[in-house]
RNA sequence: CGGGGCGUGGCGCAGUCCGGCUAGCGCGCUUGCUUUGGGAGCAAGAGGUCGCAGGUUCGAAUCCUGUCGCCCCGACCA
């Protein structure tokens, strides 16, 4: 229940957010160390959000699938870079049914190994291919600093793990989704997005190239919304992966695997939050639109309600998810500070006025106080509704867009590039090499973020060492 | 792992230095009445043996010893 304010976003960034997560009633913390719990009201968003990529997953061929939590130890082994990448996260299940295991299970960091281990299997031929699998589930990593949503120790998310005959198709695969995931950002969650590879620092571990989707959180930190990787053989070499191809000469697979998180909900909070609490995407709100009747006495409670009632069911033929809110215990103004907290969209406030007046009023949560208010006629109120929120969506973007716009500079220089990164993004010449992205690591704390995809080749000099580069990366401090 | 801090009703804290008898306060919770267009008021209630174990003492939340757990700051990560 949201009785007390939330600290503001400029007095402490990150106090705000971990209160902002409790009082939104999206999540609480558990007794397990670095898990949380996520409450219904959380999980109706994520629910939102998975079912609009599951959608999209199967519209593109994808199938679901369940592999084990549980992985036997000796998987992480098989490929170098993997174990030494997850190792140090791992959780271990070394006693089952009261006997020492022979092997210790690892619980899941993520799956490529077991799934790989499987595809072997039932990969023979190249008419067996590709494969196209997505588990929706969750994994475990060992983090040591965890925060609700952003980095948990176990959270929830989609992993697809395709395998293909040919190097181009596996590459493909990758930016089909990373597509798919830069367009949920912007259309979905209203949050721009940066899609591009990584550098070979940032690289997932045993991967031959990773992708990401970034985006600028208020504290204009980078927040990296999901990723899409490139395997090459690596990882079919280490399992065995092998088909025959149509010239029957024995082939590796090409793998790639791909992934978004219940993080993805820390970074909406993140772009689209206010000193208020939550604000919601439309398209993403558990409830779109919220009624509260207000009233005096008994009589004017049979009108207001009569109204309110109409209203509801009106809304709710309109396929908008709307919340009746008949609490009688709690003063309109409370209802109106919890609704906020919680980032519904659209709140319908009908009161005796409205009744006599066949007007209700409609308060716009991007704009809190009196400027998101308006006096609409009852109507046509469903029509004047979804229009409403479309906008509300369309402004939330705009509002991201220019504030990350706003917040990244293109450095002159070395010392430039310093001061940029202390407050803001830096898009910057790099010669790609990996002593330059250590230096900036090691003076700013920024790293590099993506390699834009869509941007021209041109000619420039890397802004550490001055050499010829022709790609510009986005330097950011991250979470 | 290095540095800092904390364990007292559901939550947040006071009390601990200088032991003292029925362990307080705020929020929340319950019931009733009055309220309800921007976080309502009053009244009456419920709820803790003070992280855990041992010790000192007539007496321990408070002193001593041990132990467990948590949080924050630093290197990784969806």
């Amino acid at each position: 229940m949201a009785e007390e304010k939330l600290t503001s976003r400029a007095e402490d960034f990150s106090e705000w957010y971990n209160q902002l997560v409790l009082k939104a009633d999206l999540a609480d913390y558990s007794p397990v160390r670095g898990c949380m719990v996520v409450k219904p009201y959380g999980w109706a968003l994520w629910e939102n959000i998975t079912g609009w990529l599951d959608k999209e997953f199967k519209a593109t061929g994808h199938v679901n699938a369940a592999f084990p939590t549980l992985i036997p130890m000796s998987f992480f082994e098989k490929e170098k870079e993997h174990v030494e990448g997850f190792s140090p996260q791992l959780a271990v299940v070394t006693h089952g049914g009261g006997e020492k295991l022979e092997e210790p299970y690892v619980v899941r960091p993520t799956s490529e190994t077991i799934i790989g281990h499987m595809y072997a299997k039932w990969v023979k031929s190249w008419r067996d291919l590709p494969i196209l699998i997505v588990q929706w589930g969750s994994v475990l990593r060992w983090e040591i600093r965890t925060k609700l949503f952003l980095r948990t120790a176990e959270f929830y998310w989609h992993e697809g793990h395709t395998a293909h005959s040919s190097a181009q198709e596996a590459e493909e695969e990758m930016y089909r989704i990373l597509d798919i995931y830069e367009r949920f950002s912007f259309e979905e969650c209203a949050i721009p997005v940066f899609k591009g590879p990584k550098s070979e620092s940032e690289r997932f571990p045993g991967a031959q190239m990773t992708t990401s989707i970034e985006a600028m959180m208020q504290d204009k930190r980078a927040l990296q919304a999901g990723t899409s990787h490139y395997f090459g053989t690596n990882f079919a070499k280490a399992f065995e992966i092998q088909f025959l191809d149509k010239n029957n000469s024995l082939q590796f697979c090409e793998t790639t695997s791909w992934a978004i998180s219940s993080r993805m909900i820390g970074a909406i909070i993140m772009v689209h939050g206010d000193d208020q609490g939550l604000v919601l995407p439309p398209r993403l709100a558990p409830i779109q639109a919220v009624i509260v009747p207000i009233f005096k006495k008994e009589e004017e409670k049979t009108k207001v309600m009569e109204v309110a009632d109409r209203i509801f069911m009106e809304l709710k033929a309109a396929g908008i998810r709307v919340k009746m809110d008949d609490r009688d215990n709690v003063s309109s103004g409370f209802k109106f500070n919890d609704w906020e907290m919680r980032g519904v969209p659209v709140r319908v406030e009908i009161g005796p006025k409205d009744v006599e007046k066949n007007s209700v009023a409609l308060a716009r949560r991007d704009r809190p106080g009196k400027e998101g208010k308006s006096f609409v006629p009852q109507t046509d109120l469903a029509a004047t509704v979804s229009e409403l929120l479309a906008d509300i969506q369309t402004s939330l973007l705009k509002r991201a867009t220019e504030f990350r716009d706003a917040n990244i500079h293109e450095p002159k220089d070395y010392e430039d590039l310093k001061k940029i990164v202390a407050d803001g993004w830096a898009f910057a010449y790099w010669c790609e090499s990996r002593e330059c992205e250590t230096k900036v690591k090691e003076d700013t704390k920024a790293t590099t973020r993506n390699i834009p995809s869509n941007q021209p080749e041109h000619e420039g000099t890397c802004v550490v060492c001055g050499k010829p580069s022709k790609r510009k990366v986005y330097f950011a401090r991250t979470y």
